[in-house]
DNA sequence: TGCAGGATTAGC
DNA sequence: CTAATCCTGCAA
């Protein structure tokens, strides 16, 4: 098992900080990693990934919702306009967790779905290969909503209910060559067909042929 | 206040 | 292919 020397250096604010769709490939090869109160540590290469972009984007909680006439953006997904580098972490189909990574450029809106996760140490034979099921074997869940990814502090935080709460990060690994930028291939995003055209854009993003996807690219 | 549907997954 | 399961958006 990975200590947390070894994960690598975090990512800083100033990484999450550029557009979306710029931030999004550049995140395949970085390092998930997810510090538990008990010092446990479970770790993960990120080998897919979705960007979701803002208010005119059909696929994206942050797109324009009908209320009271006027077209505004939804409550749920008020974290995608905000400061980068934390957590969104929402409810799916009321059974599932997925988590998104808020980055932008200054002043706009967007966040990036981790889709699927190589593996390592105590994971090794675990599998990461979907948003729901890494938030699963990672024990993410919606606790960590809002949560800064930009490392770790102590004493750990503690959840509404005053338990203590893991802690999630990315760093680059220091110890595994970051994948070249031609392995990282795009296509369309998952599950989005209500999204209209939109369904078609290129933005999500995977390390081709890659045995950990959640599908192939 | 009520209802439709979802950035998913496991199982038949 | 469908069920599971609950929060959110949206109409009434």
């Amino acid at each position: 098992m990975l200590t947390l020397a070894q994960c690598g250096p975090t990512l800083p604010r100033d990484f999450y900080e550029r557009t979306t769709l710029e931030v999004a490939p550049d995140l395949i090869g970085k390092r998930l990693c997810v510090l538990h109160p008990n010092d446990a540590l479970q770790t993960g290469l990120i080998v897919e990934v979705e960007a979701y972009l803002g208010t005119e984007d059909r696929a994206s909680h942050a797109r324009l919702q009908k209320r009271g006439g006027s077209l505004v953006p939804s409550a749920r997904s008020s974290l995608m306009f905000g400061p980068v580098g934390l957590a969104y972490v929402y409810l799916i189909y009321g059974l599932h967790h997925c988590v998104n990574v808020v980055a932008h450029a200054p002043g706009a809106v967007g966040a990036i779905l981790i889709r699927a996760l190589r593996p390592e140490g105590s994971l090794a034979k675990k599998s990461c290969s979907g948003p729901a099921k890494l938030c699963a074997q990672l024990g993410i869940d919606r606790r960590h909503n809002g949560s800064s990814l930009l490392g770790t502090i102590q004493p750990a935080p503690t959840d509404a209910a005053g338990q203590p709460l893991a802690q999630i990060f990315i760093a680059t690994p220091s110890q595994t060559p970051a994948p070249l930028p031609a392995q990282v291939r795009s296509g369309p995003r998952i599950g989005v067909a209500y999204a209209g055209p939109d369904a078609l854009l290129p933005y999500r993003f995977g390390l081709a042929n890659d045995p950990d996807l959640s599908r192939p690219l």
